[in-house]
DNA sequence: ACCTGAACACCGTTCAAGT
DNA sequence: ACCTGAACACCGTTCAAGT
């Protein structure tokens, strides 16, 4: 006899795309990038697994959703760890430094996810040119938000070099480097190429290898 | 009538594992590391994909041989970059870290296995030490020709240090440095977080923040 | 020993169809 | 507009069986 009434509108709260990120982001921290799939996102939030598609083009968008939402916590985390410290020091160029180490180690499948090989179209097929103009234009949004991130390092730097606590260079440089230096680090720690043991050891470690690159490697 | 003699020993050269990696490899460097399939690469020698079982214990096994293989030529790549430039140069240090970038953009599919999520299982379940025990002791000679292509560069840095190019700190700090801002550039180029067009202008550009790193941030 | 055919339990994606 | 059922073309892996 109940044959009509399993719930038809409000179904799914009437915001699905947002509980297919939450699904889909407890998937990921559960059990990595790969526990991550469509079906199994659409069954948590208790909906056809076709349905995702009214709300994403394909899987990829979806990553792309949880990529973006990660960059803007990144950005936040940075923005908090820096806070207090006096702006333009070293000691808060550190601190933004470890805080995005500290975000990839709480949250290493989210980081992932943001670094994941999902979000590039494989080996780069035409010229490189073309080529990343294609994939910029798909994620604008994911693309926005990574430069915002990059962006609040960049005005760091700008500070610590007008207080004179680094050097002058292009700012951007500046900042590229130690974005390079972290993400190196954490993906060779995450895929294992380096060895870590616990956080606090781990963190000492990292900010040894930063101040090589903040104090040069020249004599 | 043809009924019993469609090749039967030496179908596949004898070496089935061997033909096996290069039909990955070649899947890997045509369409990137999701067009590497067990079933495709099978098929491409000849066999059944279930055969491919015989010679590897699963599909990352096979991920893992192309790894290790990528890992060897790297090494070799870099020392024959610095074989004629004068050992302990600073020169020499500069050639070996561009040819690790160059490694990475003629073959960034290979890079990519190297580095492939696959290799690292999941998101760390238990303690962190347990895990990396676990993942070091799974493909043992893969991380021998890790450790293999990182003691070049230790040994590199310590002739700097003893030619006076490099400062006095640990060589293994000092070679994990620039190790730590090569792979980071390459993996934020390859996933399109920073923009790359020509490949001289990528170097030039690579070389500009290896030497931030070299002559310090500070001014 | 080495390889195969068939089957299993999954995927992402598409299509016609329901309300 | 929003969702579903059924189907398609794939996967990796396992198992019993052939030579």
């Amino acid at each position: 006899m109940p044959k009509k009434l399993p719930q038809k509108l409000g179904y799914h709260h009437g915001d699905l795309r947002r509980a297919l990120i939450d699904a889909a982001t407890q998937l990921v921290a559960e059990g990595g990038e790969g526990a991550f799939t469509l079906r199994e996102a659409a069954a948590r939030v208790g909906v056809s697994h076709v349905a995702a598609y009214r709300h994403f083009a394909d899987k990829t968008a979806l990553f792309a959703a949880l990529a973006e939402e990660g960059f803007r916590r990144l950005r936040t985390t940075q923005a908090e760890a820096g806070r207090e410290l006096p702006r333009g020091s070293l000691a808060r160029i550190e601190a933004l430094a470890l805080a995005y180490v500290g975000f990839a180690l709480d949250d290493p499948s989210t980081y992932r996810v943001m670094f994941g090989d999902r979000l590039d179209d494989g080996p780069v097929p035409g010229t490189e040119e073309a080529q990343a103009a294609r994939a910029r234009a798909r994620f604008p949004t994911l693309d926005e938000a990574v430069e915002a991130s990059f962006d609040l390092l960049v005005s760091e730097v700008v500070a610590a070099q007008e207080a004179g606590t680094l050097r002058a260079a292009p700012p951007r440089d500046l900042a590229l480097a130690l974005w390079t230096l972290s993400h190196g680090y954490v993906d060779l720690l995450q895929k294992r190429r380096i060895r870590g043991d616990e956080r606090a050891k781990i963190e000492r470690h990292y900010l040894r290898i930063l101040g090589i690159s903040l104090h040069g490697m020249r004599p």
